[in-house]
DNA sequence: TGTTGCGCTATTGTATACAAAGATGTTATT
DNA sequence: AATAACATCTTTGTATACAATAGCGCAACA
């Protein structure tokens, strides 16, 4: 793994925290390599929207609440729109991609256990599959670009979603729709059906933010 | 101006042509500076789009007919949100920033020549000024951000959309509509005379693309 | 006490040397 | 003549040294 996944990885983690300022030195002696490979994934990263420069130097990225707003709606609207051409392009092999990976995560599913952290992982992780699968469906590399640039909130965010069986089950759910809907090229269902799903993920977070008290208004970082 | 930039700029303009490897050691002695900087270059320009990356080395991305389209058609999705965004969330200032960019441009069309290329360039980028006075008003940093990614297609091909003057009026003509709608805090509105600004651009270009022989077949590069 | 200037330190920016890995070309063997 | 093996050359990957500069603390002065 490169020195920009290694990083990446860390950041959604939370390994590194929000807001803290990561010094080359400090990256170097963290993943025991030079200081040229860590500048590259510094720009990488940067590019990504993962970081932010500094007056000197860079600083892991901070959210606001209102930032968290504004990236689910541009997931909405680009993951929409890819379900809408993915419902007009798809082929028949997608739609066997979508069906198995959404079995994938209605098996995940049934096997999740709240005690156990790993299970609530696979699951995220066939989630994001079919996901994946939906849009490649869409035969739209461009898109495919942009949705992975507005992918980018820490996924402890994302994992708010994750927590009650019953939001899962409607995922799954939502998941039937939307292959129901591109199997029968119906562009504006599928559109609809994702915006739907993915606003049930922003609501879910939003909610939860507010109700933690880790931030609460606007214009504060989470 | 940073390395990044000079590159950018180079390939934007044509000066390195589509496909055209790009070595470290050519790029070095193009900009009489050290590998470092360029290969920090590279890869923000990678994550731009704007080169793609070789089983060794590099080279300027090339697009095909159907990368245009997409692209433009995500311009409109995005732009055409930023707008409705604009609508709801413009201020004053705004509104003022918007009509002064608008008179700009028309001042430039006014004395447009087509002898002189420099004054299509003023057109062109006071054209700039005024989408990026919308995108801003839109108050959405995010939206801001994944627009630039679709800004990439190299200029020449946007030129071929500012080949006649009728076009220059109607995109006039479309500033005010969408200003129009903005004051009125008309987001619906703001969106379609968006989408139609930028539909009357990329047909323009396929147009001209399928016109010239340049390309023509979907999965060739331009 | 506040503030201005200076010098030191921490950190980033750039160049370059060396290592590693492909690509290319050449020769020997069939 | 075709091909396999090897050597060579090109190009990228990594480390490190040195240069430049921003930030900070300290001291001198008002």
């Amino acid at each position: 793994m490169d020195a920009y996944k290694i990083i990446r990885k860390k950041i959604l983690l939370g390994d590194f925290s929000q807001g803290q300022r990561l010094t080359e030195e400090y990256l170097c002696e963290q993943l025991s390599i030079s200081r040229t490979p860590i500048r590259e994934a510094i720009r990488r990263l940067e590019s990504d929207g993962l970081i932010m420069s500094l007056k000197r130097g860079v600083a892991v990225r901070s959210f606001t609440k209102e930032d968290v707003r504004q990236i689910y709606d541009l997931r909405a609207l680009l993951e929409g729109y890819a379900a809408s051409q993915a419902a007009h392009n798809r082929s028949e092999k997608d739609i066997n991609k979508l069906q198995a990976t959404n079995h994938a995560f209605a098996e995940q599913l049934a096997v999740y256990d709240e005690e156990n952290k790993e299970t609530l992982e696979s699951v995220v992780n066939e989630n994001r599959a079919f996901h994946e699968a939906l849009i490649a469906s869409s035969k739209n590399a461009h898109v495919q670009m942009l949705i992975s640039k507005v992918t980018v909130l820490p996924l402890v965010y994302g994992q708010f979603h994750w927590n009650s069986v019953v939001g899962m089950e409607r995922s799954k759910a939502a998941h039937d729709t939307l292959i129901s809907a591109i199997m029968k090229k119906d562009g504006e269902r599928a559109r609809s059906a994702m915006l739907e799903h993915i606003y049930q993920g922003r609501d879910a977070v939003l909610t939860h933010l507010t109700k933690d008290g880790k931030i609460i208004e606007g214009a504060e970082p989470i």
